[in-house]
DNA sequence: AATATTTTTTAGGTTTGCCTAAATTTAAAC
DNA sequence: GTTTAAATTTAGGCAAACCTAAAAAATATT
């Protein structure tokens, strides 16, 4: 079956309102897509016709199995796209996104596996989410402030929040980059300050502010 | 100004279409787009309100100097795609052409130039057609079977049309490739026989037949 | 439980890009 | 120079994807 652009879209979404959420309404995802209550009752009736939801009129949808599947492959278009972006072309987190939205509705299995396989099947995209693979499966990571890390698990840096000058300079000070794996060996109750152990063997002390801004990621059991 | 994906194919056809000819009528864009004319004069309305179009009614039409700008952007788009699809991805020539197709209407100019800088600003495409630069200028070039290729000109092995296994051995065996660099140095009256200079200093003679399916291409003034 | 509020759906309208069929204009043939 | 044929445009329709406003259903409030 295909799928136009805008009934991509709807399936995306509902994809990802339903990670919050076991059934989706119809507010939230008008919401999730700046357009009205009434537009999104007609697209329910399509995709539910196709087989890719289940709809009850006033009691909201969820994807049936084969539209998570549909879903799934949207996004994996997406994030590999803005892999591509990020990582061959030079493009910022920021700007990746709405090149990459238009880029996910070029429909061509093979476009993907093969750009897959050129960027070195990915598994994660520039904002640490999950790239799925070509049968749709995905390794799960969990995201969380430095600050909130437990002690003594490895994970793998994704974003700083901030982009100063002055906070760019510090973490290039301190060896901490994107994709450096590091563990908190100790976290100092007085004033939150962490240790860290960079790898391969470095060690270095950071402030609870500094640490508050640095992303990590690791993975999860599934 | 902004132009749908629609649009955006109709100034490409046009473009094309008056390669060979100053004006283009209802009927031979019809046949091209594979609409029925009544539709193409729906749009030749919509383009010459926008300014990209020259048209009187009954008498065909043309592009502005604006919709030759445009079109050239369209078309840039188009052969870079193509260039990373057969470059980048593997895809060989025939497959290429369908998912530019689609690509060339992700419209963002940071898009489009940091590919042409991540491909190397590639002058031609797989085909051998010229990609404009982002000024939309394009080098010319006289593309011709091996067969008609004037003695003493230098030119390029860009396509040869027979892709069968007899073929691709014999062009190993001759050390032709797409991409080498040639010159005829004597035709052979009495069968049509070549002998070839192959960049940087192989000779090898070539029969007519084998010549007629090998085409190649050499940059002429402007 | 009855009423008020919020959410959702229905009904009907708009734009884009296509179509068919009929009318009009231009070009060709006699 | 009529008449015939071909090309083009106009008129009116259709589907997709949105919208607004009104009606209907579900939820909250008292």
């Amino acid at each position: 079956m295909n799928f136009s652009p805008s009934e991509e879209n709807y399936l995306k979404a509902i994809f990802h309102l339903q990670l919050d959420v076991d059934t989706v309404t119809t507010t939230a995802l008008a919401h999730r897509l700046e357009a009205k209550p009434a537009s999104i009752t007609d697209m329910m009736k399509k995709l539910s016709n196709k087989g890719v939801l289940h709809y009850k009129p006033y009691y909201g949808f969820s994807l049936s199995q084969e539209g998570k599947k549909i879903a799934l492959g949207i996004i994996r278009r997406h994030r590999l796209w803005e892999y591509f972006l990020s990582e061959k072309l030079g493009f910022n987190w920021k700007e990746v996104h709405a090149v990459a939205e238009e880029m996910e509705h070029v429909r061509s299995k093979k476009l993907i596996d093969k750009l897959d396989e050129f960027l070195g099947f990915p598994q994660f995209d520039p904002h640490g989410d999950p790239i799925p693979d070509s049968k749709g499966r995905v390794k799960m990571r969990t995201k969380i402030s430095l600050a909130h890390l437990p002690p003594h698990q490895l994970a793998t840096v994704i974003r700083v929040s901030n982009q100063s000058e002055e906070m760019l300079e510090l973490l290039q000070h301190k060896h901490i980059a994107i994709g450096s794996v590091l563990e908190v060996q100790k976290l100092f109750a007085f004033d939150q300050s962490l240790q860290l152990k960079i790898r391969p063997q470095r060690i270095e002390t950071i402030s609870e502010q500094l640490a508050k801004n640095i992303f990590v990621a690791y993975e999860t059991g599934k």
